[in-house]
DNA sequence: TTAAAACTATATAGTCGCTATAAGGTCAAT
DNA sequence: ATTGACCTTATAGCGACTATATAGTTTTAA
């Protein structure tokens, strides 16, 4: 199985999966004699295991990780469950920053209707005043 | 005023005052002898503007355009409020993707307790099998 | 058979909003 | 005279890709 045929039964680009042969998360398979790519069942189950990470949000670093544990499978599963907990605590203060900074914005679109001039534009004039306070900076983080 | 004291009359780094020069969203100002960069008031309330602008996670391109509609006083403001709405409507759909993701992780986690071997860890086995599925991919845009 | 299309390879730069580092010039106080 | 605090520019790094450039290879079709 070449590169672009694996690409293609996982839902990547070609590139991606290049990317993470070179951050270490895909082991760099064989090469044909032309200096093709060529690969595997196990490859293609590893990219799978990989994009399912990523669509549960893991950093590539969370990945790694746990394919540490992975590859040493008669350990404790603890560090496993503890990463995922830790990763639900992130996602949930992320969602706790922007519900807090939706509610600043609704209050600040409030301040608006649609018939001014920017002069008198209570949006841009809500801004400018100092009532905005900075947040848990947690909206941005990533 | 040099950029130092502006830094720290704001809370940003030097770097960032150089940096959001370079962006276009601070005029250059005028130079000492010695090159040195020299900041009047209005300097200062517009690197202001920009962090509350950041604070409520506008891009930096979104708050060029509202300096594009501050230095056109006269016109209406109904493309600044409608910039809002856009931006509320973005940081709405980033909480639902958490919010979607946020469950699919709780449930992957109920899968395992922690007095299993990694071989037979539930969260590894349900990242593994194919029970995850993508979403609107928004909590990773940005 | 040959030419075009489709595929592969590497290397490099861009995205976003900073932040960090390097290597140097300027200024006040000791 | 030297330390230290400040200033300058230029360059690289973050994360997770994505895009481009350039070139070599294989497959398909005229
Ligand atoms: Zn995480
Ligand atoms: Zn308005
Ligand atoms: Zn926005
Ligand atoms: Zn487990």
């Amino acid at each position: 199985m070449r590169i672009g045929q694996l690409a293609r039964s996982v839902g990547v680009d070609t590139q991606t999966i290049r990317f993470y042969e070179r951050q270490g998360l895909l082991p760099p398979p064989d090469r044909q004699e032309n200096g093709y790519r060529v690969y595997n069942e196990k490859h293609g189950e590893r990219l799978a295991f990989i994009r399912r990470c990523r669509i549960l949000d893991l950093s590539l670093a969370e990945i790694h990780e746990l394919q540490r544990h992975q590859d040493d499978p008669h350990q404790s599963c603890t560090a496993v469950n503890a990463l995922l907990d830790d990763h639900i605590s992130h996602v949930r203060s992320q969602i706790a920053a922007l519900q807090a900074l939706e509610k600043q914005l609704v209050s600040l679109r409030a301040s608006c209707n649609d018939d001014r001039e920017v002069e008198a534009c209570g949006v841009l004039a809500g801004i400018s005043e100092g009532s905005i306070h900075p947040q848990q900076a947690e909206a941005s983080t990533r």
